[in-house]
RNA sequence: GGAGAGGUUCCCGAGUGGCCAAAGGGAUCAGACUGUAAAUCUGACGGCGAAGCCUUCGGAGGUUCGAAUCCUCCCCUCUCCA
């Protein structure tokens, strides 16, 4: 049994721990069942949620016991901890689809001796008054109040909906101890008042001891959250956002983070993540190209990543070939006949939002077919623009759409 | 329930009858420089367009030649009181 502690601790993944001292004398002792929960907020996990997976998934390698909780009970609630105010609330219905989408997501993160469950089995069949009695009263009103992850929404306002998810995951820590015999949860830094509560309540019903791991909570270097860009959420669904972006989005990772990244987001060995996070200029500019396709190739698969990588070549190298993994889109080919104006064109695959920004970057020169610039917004795509049936669109540097006759 | 303060374009925030598609900052986008990085400089930044037109300042009405700005009602947030 590797000492995955030592592991999780070398690639960065701990921030905080309830007892520094027991912890890894734990891990080491045997297999431990820990957990991570992730909320059905969305229909899909985005890169943020890589670290708790990749540790999950160190985890296992290590030989310990994974779980994962879908949150379809707490969603019901909604998290305060650390947000500035109360989320939409969501429907059951859509709750349990959100859940279904990441079940399969995190399934490509842990195997077969791991578990994916989901809390509302246990959590929305409670009866409001014994829980109460049996959970509530081990909660101090006052202790939750000076948690640091309510202080914000004590200034702007905190439902009591809300004010009762502590209790809920604090519950679920508990089940999961009873049931599964779970002796650590994980989660991200906002995750700290919530898992000690977790922890106390174990102590106090089982007077037992349970621990707790944080992750630091990811910013990219300039300050940016992990996995957030101008356009959205970088999403693991391929339908959200394509290998292609995804892999891009790794890609265009920022000098100073290649390091910190490779140590996250890809499995290679430490030894080598130190080395390519040491390089220079030119050959850091690879290390890039190297996280990309090892972070693409744990989301989405080796092919894909191959696939990723050569339509960025392509895309940016110039090579022929390797087009394949570039957004794509159909166009019926008598639409060309007469010649498309290039801003109905560009709009039109969603390169832009509208057509007054297509004006606005032909203006500027930030807009190409190909390699030609184009100069003036009348211009016409015509067949004679076309290549194998096809006229690469371009908007600045990085921007690629392809365009195909049907 | 009572009193007060607020809700402005992605975010923060100015604007109290025409000069307002709305200051300033941030974010973003494009150009230059580069390494698909950072920093810096330049420009753009509601929509449709040739001019010009259309839609926007919590919602619905109203006053006015003219409203983000005034009036009425409603919704929401915060602070203090109960």
């Amino acid at each position: 049994m590797s000492d995955v502690y030592a592991i999780l601790k070398e690639r960065g993944f701990v921030s905080q721990v309830t007892d520094e001292a027991a912890l890894p004398g734990l891990l080491a002792a045997g297999p431990v069942t820990c957990y991570v929960g992730f909320d059905p907020t969305a229909a899909s996990l985005h890169a943020g949620s890589l670290l708790p997976l990749m540790a999950l998934a160190h985890m296992e390698r290590a030989g310990h016991r994974p779980i994962a909780i879908l949150g379809g009970g707490t969603a019901m609630v909604g998290d305060p901890s650390g947000k500035t105010e109360m989320r939409k609330m969501l429907s059951q219905d859509d709750i349990s689809a959100n859940g279904e989408g990441l079940r399969q997501q995190i399934r490509k993160f842990i195997g077969a001796d791991g578990l994916v469950l989901d809390n509302s089995d246990w959590l929305l069949e409670l009866s409001y008054v014994s829980f109460l009695r049996e959970i509530g009263r081990h909660f101090s009103v006052n202790r939750m109040l000076t948690a640091e992850s309510y202080k914000i929404r004590l200034e702007k306002g905190l439902s009591f909906l809300e004010f009762n998810y502590q209790l809920l995951q604090a519950y679920d820590y508990l089940v999961l101890f009873q049931k599964y015999g779970c002796h650590l949860q994980m989660g991200g830094d906002d995750q700290w008042g919530n898992i000690v509560a977790g922890m106390d309540l174990i102590r106090r019903v089982e007077a037992k001891p349970a621990y707790g791991l944080t992750f630091p909570l990811l910013e990219t270097a300039s300050g940016e959250k992990m996995g957030k860009t101008a356009r959205g959420a970088v999403w693991l669904d391929a339908e959200l956002t394509s290998a292609y972006e995804f892999y891009q989005y790794f890609r265009n990772t920022d000098d100073r983070d290649v390091a910190r990244f490779l140590a996250f987001f890809t499995f290679l060995p430490m030894d080598e993540v130190r080395a390519l996070g040491a390089e220079k200029d030119a050959a850091l500019n690879r290390s890039k190209e190297r996280l990309a396709y090892e972070a693409t190739a744990v989301v989405h698969g080796k092919e894909a990543a191959e696939k990723a990588q050569q339509a960025a070549r392509s895309a940016f190298c110039g090579s022929a070939d390797g087009d394949a993994g570039i957004p794509t889109t159909e166009l019926d080919s008598k639409r060309f006949a007469a010649g498309i104006g290039v801003v109905d064109l560009f709009a039109e695959v969603g390169l832009c939002k509208s057509k007054s920004e297509v004006r606005r970057l032909i203006k500027q020169g930030g807009a190409r077919i190909a390699d030609r610039r184009i100069t003036t917004i009348e211009e016409k795509i015509t067949p004679a623009d076309l290549c194998d049936g096809c006229v690469l669109l371009r908007v600045g540097k990085k921007k690629v759409h392809r365009v195909v006759l049907r």
